[in-house]
DNA sequence: CGTCTATTTGAATGTACTCAAAAGCGGTGG
DNA sequence: CCACCGCTTTTGAGTACATTCAAATAGACG
C-alpha cells in the first residue's frame, strides 16, 4: 500500500508517534478505480473519506435541469467525501467519479470517529482539514458572486495550473459555472486579444 | 451577562459539568454593538468568534467594483467570524457590521485555543460548528452555480423566514446575489403572476 | 477506420445589469 | 406635529453577459 502521500499530508499539521500511525494505517482500505467509474452517486449514503494517491477524482452534483456543478477536484494528495451525507448519514446529493484510472485510499466513517477517539490528536487533523475546505468554498462562493466568467476563468489557471493541463474543457467549465460553448468562445477571445 | 442561549447552542452538541461551562462561560466577554456599527473591517486580523444573543450582524466583502456581497447573517443564536483571517492569523477581507442594535458575546481566539485544550470536548463542539458551516457554504455554492435568482430568492425565503421580515430587500439582494433593482422587479413579477 | 465525445462557431434569445429618475419611508430637528 | 433629509424601493429604457440550439470540426479510443 501506497503511503507516504498520506502520511506526509497528516504529518503537515500534526506529529505522530509510530505506533500512532501504524493504528491509522492500518484502518486504510486501499481501492483502485478506472476512469468514468464512480465511487459515489446520488443518493448513496457517504460512508467513506476519500484519499487520492494518483490519478484524479471529481466531486459533483446535478442541477433540476440535467447540468453538471463541480464542487472539487482531487487530484493526488487531496481528500473528497460528501460531507453533507457523512456528517448527517443522510442519502447525499454528490456524485464522486474518476477523471482518470485512479488509486485511492479509503477511510471509513466509524473508523474514522475510532481514530479521533482513540487518537484525539485527529481530532485536531479532522478540524484542519475541514477549516481548509471551509475556507475554500467561502472563497469561490466570493468570486462566483463578485466575478464574471472570465475573472473566474483566470483565477482557475492561476491557481490549479497542473489541473489545466489534466482536465478536459467541459469539467473547467463546470467548475466555473458556464457552458462549455461559453468557456471555448471565451478562450477564443482571449487568443485574439493577444 | 445572557448566557442562556450560548449555553443552549453549545449543549446542543456536547454535554458539560458544572466547572467545564463555568470556565467557558469565564472566557466570554460581553459586547453590545450599535446598528450600522462594525465589529470587524477589511484588513482586520479577526481575533473574536462572535456569538449573537440579540439583534442581528452581517458579515460581507466588498467586490473590486464596490459591490457588497453577503457571506452570512448571524440573527440570534449564530456565530460569526472570519475563518480565513483566524486561522492563518492574517488581515482578512470581511466586514461585520449590526444591521440593529445587537448584543454580542466575544470569546478570543487564543481563549478558543486554550479551551480546546483544556476541554477537549471543545475540539469536538467547533469541529461540527465549522462542519455545518462548511455543509451551508458548499450548498450555497451549488445553489448559486445552478439556479437562477428567482429561484434563490424563493428558497431564501423559505429558509429564512425570519430574516425575510427583518431585513431591508437590498441585504437580501446582496446575499442571493443580484442587484437591489433586478429584485425589486422579481418580486414586482412574482406579485403580477399570482 | 469508424464511432463517440469534446470543442468550435454562429445566430437568436434571455437573464440580469446599468443608469437615471421618481416615489416611498423613516427618522430627526425645528 | 410637520417638514425635510437621506436612504430604500420602484419603474423604465437600453445594454451586456451568458445561454440555447444547431451544425460543423476536431480528437480520442477501441
Amino acid at each position: 500500500m501506497q503511503t507516504s502521500l498520506i502520511l506526509a499530508n497528516v504529518s503537515k499539521h500534526i506529529d505522530l508517534q509510530a505506533d500512532e500511525s501504524d493504528f491509522f494505517l492500518s484502518l486504510l482500505k486501499e481501492k483502485r478505480v478506472k476512469r468514468k467509474q464512480h465511487l459515489l452517486r446520488e443518493n448513496d449514503v457517504c460512508l467513506q473519506s476519500v484519499f487520492v494517491n494518483t490519478g484524479c477524482l471529481r466531486g459533483y452534483t446535478l442541477d433540476k435541469n440535467g447540468y453538471e456543478h463541480i464542487l472539487q477536484f482531487a487530484p493526488p494528495g487531496w481528500w473528497i467525501a460528501d460531507m453533507y451525507s457523512m456528517l448527517t448519514r443522510q442519502p447525499g446529493e454528490l456524485f464522486i467519479e474518476a477523471l482518470e484510472d485512479t488509486e485511492v485510499l479509503l477511510l471509513h466513517i466509524d473508523d474514522r470517529d475510532r481514530l479521533m477517539r482513540e487518537v484525539p490528536k485527529f481530532e485536531r487533523f479532522f478540524r484542519i482539514i475541514i477549516e481548509n475546505s471551509l475556507i475554500t468554498f467561502r472563497q469561490r462562493l466570493m468570486e462566483n458572486l463578485g466575478l464574471p466568467a472570465r475573472d473566474r476563468y483566470l483565477l482557475f489557471c492561476k491557481r490549479y495550473p497542473t489541473l489545466i493541463e489534466r482536465l478536459p474543457q467541459k469539467q473547467i467549465a463546470a467548475y466555473i459555472g458556464v457552458t462549455p460553448e461559453f468557456l471555448s468562445k471565451m478562450r477564443a477571445e482571449m487568443l485574439r486579444a493577444r
